[in-house]
DNA sequence: TTCATTATCGCAAACGTTTGCTTCCTATTA
DNA sequence: TAATAGGAAGCAAACGTTTGCGATAATGAA
């Protein structure tokens, strides 16, 4: 409030008994200025610790060198990773970032957007929440001409940048993966299908299912949201049916973990009766017990390559619908090694 | 860039034939406005989906309605927790929040200092880096007369609110439990010393064996800093020891996933022949094999105060230098539960 | 009718910059 | 010597608001 006043270039040029523009001119590193007043006003504003006003400048250049970030939650590991390449890049080029965490809620996720505009970030980083069913708030930034970018959870429908693991191939390889190992009748785990990550990794799982000439099952897939308060009722869900299943996708390795503890809780052995990969990665996940396979997807390189994007699309003036797509890994562990059925 | 110039106030006042003052105070809701033109000015307004520019309004009220957090890590579950915190209370109050990470680095924490400075945000919350020693950064924050609150990692020198857990009180009632457990040689796992928390949670520790008439013995003081790399390595060198430690209070609950599991592979059980006691209590660690025993920090809440304390001192002129302490809570599982003696 | 009061509104400055245009001065050229 | 070029600097507008003060008109009272 009471901030104490702050030296501005005023000051400077008062103190030099010059015109402001020609301070301006000097800091700027401007044509059209003497050498020698060019250096006095630069020694001065060092002297002063002056520190140009960035509001100031937003309002004159009408940019603020703010992008805002949209994201789920920040609890979530992989958005907080995201997060991180996100910054590094940004920072990178002199942006800042504003986070805003939309709680899977299309509601605060508009709200969200609203207040990035209104902020006059000059762009924008989404993933959407698994609620949003609706591309008209995504359509608005672009009609107000603010670049925009999707990262993970996308809108596919948009013509903006987008960058994206490889969802398909990733639920595919997994897949495989355990039919290799001798599975055949495989759980899924799927999220929401509103989310386009969602479909493609079901239709992954479905097609390496029938490439490897298996019967898709319906009553083996388990449509969760991502919360996970009911892991415990589907996992017993599937160990109590008549043909219980010999393998499981799980949605992440969180669930993958506590799916994992209710399995052995009823008697069952991973990998031998049943085998278990994740999704994601988690830290934790080289250390659970049996240590749990996974697939790895690059959240920091994802948020690294929206921003990239962003920038690019920010900083030039004619936009590029660049569509990334960056590759996941299988990271193999206890979970589903076994020797083959 | 090409940003579709968006409605401002002089879009209206031209448009209704009135003057610019007119407009802003219909829209401010003050006084000396006939009450019929205001109506004009508020329907015209919402028709053109008007949006006060808040750049503006930032350089003319010398506010920016933005606060800045700096955190060690976002990917640290315990920070980005906190940031619910802050941004769930921070949007209550309409301000926005801008999060900068120090990635532990004292170099990169003063940068992101300044880089706020300069965004003239209304306040910074802080949670200082593990390197960081010197004061003087945050000294200067609050000679330039801007809002400084402190959470969990505080500087306790510095005149500004705090709020922070009870390191002292948590780590003497894990260390506590322990012995009460049995364990009569109770390794350690700490911190940085020069942050202010692992000081006192060593400081409890220490005070909690003493309590009991237990010896403190330096060898099982292991000084670890939070980067997960060489948690293999100092296990090891805990259970070579001539006389093992028969219980360890770990660094955190994810340092304590990757000891249990060296512990295992050692052939040792656990909690029968080593009591594991970790810190933060994760989500994976109810799941662990053995679920393990942790010190929950509500670090949400944690966040929650700071905002509602640096609100206070924004919003209010006459700062309060207030100190929150909340209190830590003892989630007892496998890995310490074990019949005495 | 005249004066004072009040309701309503506009003018213009201010916040801290940038920048197109003008101005002034010096030095070069013919 | 006069014309001109060009370097260096200032003026003022602009970005979108808010707000103190003054102006105008209408209203009421005397």
């Amino acid at each position: 409030m009471l901030r104490s006043n702050s030296v501005t270039i005023k000051d400077i040029a008062k103190k030099l008994g010059i015109s402001t523009s020609t301070v301006s001119r000097a800091l700027t590193n401007h044509s059209d200025v003497n050498p020698k007043t060019k250096e006095a006003v630069l020694e001065l504003a060092q002297q002063l610790d002056y520190q140009p006003n960035s509001i100031a400048l937003s309002l004159r250049k009408k940019q603020t060198h703010v992008i805002g970030v949209i994201i789920p939650e920040t609890v979530n590991r992989f958005f907080s990773k995201a997060i991180g390449g996100i910054q590094d890049e940004a920072s990178k080029a002199g942006y800042n970032i504003m986070v805003c965490q939309s709680n899977e809620s299309q509601h605060i996720e508009f709200n969200n957007i609203q207040t990035l505009l209104n902020s006059f970030v000059d762009g924008i980083i989404i993933s959407v929440s698994k609620e949003t069913s609706s591309e008209k708030p995504f359509q608005r930034i672009m009609d107000k001409g603010v670049p925009l970018v999707f990262f993970d959870r996308v809108v596919d429908t948009l013509e903006t940048p987008k960058v994206m693991s490889d969802n398909y191939e990733a639920a595919f390889k997994a897949t495989s993966h355990l039919v290799e190992m001798g599975c055949s009748r495989i759980a899924r785990i799927s999220g929401p299908l509103n989310l386009y990550n969602s479909r493609w990794r079901l239709k992954g799982y479905q097609d390496a299912l029938l490439h490897h000439n298996l019967e898709v099952n319906e009553e083996l897939v388990i449509y969760s949201s991502y919360a996970a308060s009911n892991v415990r009722e589907y996992t017993n869900h599937l160990l109590d049916l008549p043909e219980p299943p010999d393998g499981i996708f799980a949605i992440n390795d969180q669930g993958a973990l506590e799916m994992m503890h209710t399995i052995k809780q009823k008697g069952l052995r991973i990998p031998e009766d049943i085998c278990v990969i994740g999704f994601n990665n988690d830290y934790f996940s080289a250390f659970t017990e049996p240590s749990l396979s996974s697939v790895e997807i690059p959240a920091y390189e994802l948020g690294r390559i929206a921003a990239e994007l962003l920038l690019k699309e920010v900083q030039l003036d004619n936009p590029v619908y660049e569509k990334r797509i960056v590759p996941s890994k299988l990271v193999l562990r206890d979970s589903t090694r076994r020797i083959k059925g």
